[in-house]
DNA sequence: TATGGATTGGAATTATTATTTCATATTGCC
DNA sequence: GGCAATATGAAATAATAATTCCAATCCATA
């Protein structure tokens, strides 16, 4: 056998995307049907599987062999790996990561580790959302005139991506960066017919909070993405989140905050559309 | 065959469950390995999972007759076809929050469709790193004097994070944005012994495109995060990686993108750690 | 358009794997 | 403690599936 075989998926899918222009037809039509339908790789008999890609069980055969394998045998632990692999559990998975990174198990381990944290956070986070917070958000957010969008540091990529997705929806919003030093002139324009996004966990950028304390006592609504009850943000808020982001490598994922704040504006956006539409009527 | 076989993984371990008291040694040993091991049950020969449990393949057989299947062979199919749900399930739960979103199912389902379209992104990405470019692009990034980050609209929450990492680990870098709009001079100062992280996705503001193609006519070697190989950033790229995110109402998520850009900051931190302990040695 | 090499289809063969069978052991019950 | 019913082990057998082989076909090149 040749000893470059591969033996995990992704590598064996690169090669056969490489090597896709120079195989033989039938060749090419599996290598597509494998790499369409990696499941029934998996599950299936060389028989079942060149049936369902209308190919003779030789051609499967001749198929892992150009990849190196001694036959379909071996191609399919592949397939089947893969499946393994994919259903352990996160949580498992990244406890185990992280030990592998701590060791100094390679980069693959750090990216892994994003990956798994990433994945935790959001399947916490899925059970957890408070489904009449979320609405009273929705509610808030949908009648003001100008949302503020703050937020420093390790949160201000979330700010800036909800600040896009308002300007797509066309949504008035303002947010609140430290670089130009304003921010005291921009919060002083906010007004109680306004609402404010605001976005920031331990440790609490000092600017974020005294920022929110400023523009709570003006009256305007808050609605805080925090990460507990005792964060100084909450006691400005008129509705929070608490979202518990899972960290790898000292940097926390902020895939669970980023996917409420995207549903938060998505939903303001549709609210909105939704009131002008019984207003017209 | 009994008529009430289990034919779903849920239904069959609620019977084990049940009977478990009931059953003869041997049958409880395979029983109990069964629900520890469903993996093994799914892909393994009677042969090697009735080793594994510590009996023979016959005792398996009989297990599974007792459950009412004809067979090892009837009751492994739903131990695989367990795998093959949960692995799609992901898909086809994006697809059906879609169709509820679309149809005004109230902003849970936005909620949802978003944490799923996250959780598919990372699923998919999770496979198809290419485990040489990111080596390729470590080494390519730890070396460099300045990193420079370029990312404009969608993408630039993820610059800003990137950056803020690299910032924390004290690896000099540079924001390009388009805000004070000397971007131009900026660019300028970049040199062959720096590098930058350019992320664009489809539509690629021409912007960052242009920005890329200047500065790597200068010989900036570039390390690119984009959608596909026919990507513009692409061509001008040393390394490049496709991320495909999945998107919901119209926003793409950026978990993937996130954690891969997350993941190549610490690597890079941790590959300049190294390098200089080398050195001082 | 003839020729050699590569590719393919399909049946024959070999290998692997599930199942059955039967002798032996164990357990519960009188 | 003896007997019947049940459970278990191990090997034989049957079924299924992978692989090989060879003839037929296709394709490029002279």
């Amino acid at each position: 056998m040749d000893e470059r075989v591969p033996r995990d998926f992704e590598t064996l899918r690169t090669t056969i995307l490489e090597r896709r222009h120079s195989l033989p037809k039938r060749i090419a039509q599996i290598a597509a049907y494998a790499l369409d339908n990696p499941d029934d790789i998996a599950f299936g008999t060389a028989a079942s599987i060149a049936a369902s890609a209308g190919v003779q069980p030789s051609t499967l055969i001749r198929f892992a062999q150009q990849l190196g394998f001694d036959g379909f045998t071996s191609l399919q632990l592949v397939f089947r790996e893969r499946l393994r692999e994919r259903n352990s559990s996160y949580d498992e998975r990244l406890a185990a990561l992280r030990a592998k990174a701590e060791e100094g198990a390679g980069h693959r381990a750090i990216f892994d580790g994003f990956v798994a944290a990433a994945s935790t956070s959001l399947n916490d986070i899925s059970g957890r959302l408070n489904e009449e917070h979320f609405e009273d958000a929705i509610a808030l957010l949908a009648k003001a005139e100008t949302i503020y969008v703050l937020a420093k540091r390790r949160s201000y990529p979330v700010a800036s991506y909800i600040a896009y997705a308002l300007g797509k929806l066309k949504i008035r919003n303002q947010l609140i960066e430290s670089a130009a030093g304003l921010n005291a002139e921009m919060i002083g324009f906010a007004s109680p017919r306004d609402a404010v996004i605001a976005i920031s966990f331990s440790p609490y950028a000092p600017a974020a909070i005294e920022e929110a304390r400023v523009i709570s006592e003006q009256g305007v609504p808050i609605v805080a993405i925090t990460d507990s009850s005792f964060s100084p943000l909450a006691q400005f808020a008129k509705v929070w989140f608490e979202v518990a982001e899972a960290d790898f490598a000292g940097f926390r994922s902020l895939s669970a905050t980023m996917a409420l704040a995207m549903a938060l504006t998505v939903a303001v956006g549709e609210k909105r559309r939704d009131t002008g539409r019984k207003r017209k009527a």
